[in-house]
DNA sequence: TTGACCATGATAAAGAGTTATCGTTAGCAT
DNA sequence: ATGCTAACGATAACTCTTTATCATGGTCAA
């Protein structure tokens, strides 16, 4: 990453503008929204330099595969929603998680995934 | 799954036997001391047998295959270790963590995984 | 004990996600 | 504006996990 290109441009803009962290696929789509043939290998790159760069953080899922955001942001959790698939933030947290794993046990983080609909699927489908 | 083989016995022993979820492959070589030409198309078939059965159970593990528990236990989550990545229960839950998810969301459930160094890992590797 | 047929084991193939390849495009220093 | 070369886009290839294939072996009812 030593040039910066209207795709890098675009790619950093799309995670920039959502308020929730993206899977590669969903960051492609976004980002062809102003650049219609970016290549999926390039936003691969992207994310790879950008991670590397300490600009952006996976977001490890559960049976899902990763999804990216902004790294740097306060603690945080997220909210799959099994309606959209869409992956969703939680600002709150419980720090007496760590005190949970067993005596001898070393604890150096955790991970909490909520499962259900999120505002507008819980709306629409009603269950 | 009509028929009982010594095949699905030495895997649902292998589960019975241990006090946390195994991967297939852990689960495989698990059985293979007791049955060394054990398939792992066989160990897969059983696994889903089993699961489709009621008695066994997926745990899903952020970044992480899916590992396999017995099916019926009470409510608890899990400690993913970083040095052996053996994936053990945490008998304790905080209930409250139902309760994050943003205004208007329906929670339906949640996962919790704690990352660190398991007894054995943290005393050896002392860090 | 016999035999029908389900399960097995070895391996090929499928699937999904990610990375490598390579000719072309374009950022940036000059 | 020019030229070097990093980055791009299309796609092949790779990795890893899981499933399908099929000849053989083992289970279980009779």
């Amino acid at each position: 990453m030593e040039r910066q290109t209207r795709q890098r441009d675009a790619i950093q803009a799309v995670i920039e503008s959502y308020d929730r962290p993206l899977s590669p696929t969903e960051l492609c789509d976004a980002a062809r929204e102003h650049l219609p043939r970016l290549g999926i290998a390039t936003v691969y790159r992207a994310i790879r330099d950008l991670v590397e760069s300490g600009w952006l953080r996976a977001v490890e899922i559960p049976g899902a595969p990763p999804r990216y955001e902004r790294a740097g942001k306060p603690h945080h959790h997220h909210f799959l929603c099994r309606g959209c698939n869409s992956l969703w933030e939680v600002d709150d947290c419980l720090s007496e998680v760590d005190t949970l794993a067993p005596a001898g046990f070393v604890t150096e983080g955790h991970d909490i995934t909520l499962y259900g609909l999120c505002d507008g699927c819980g709306s629409t489908h009603a269950g």
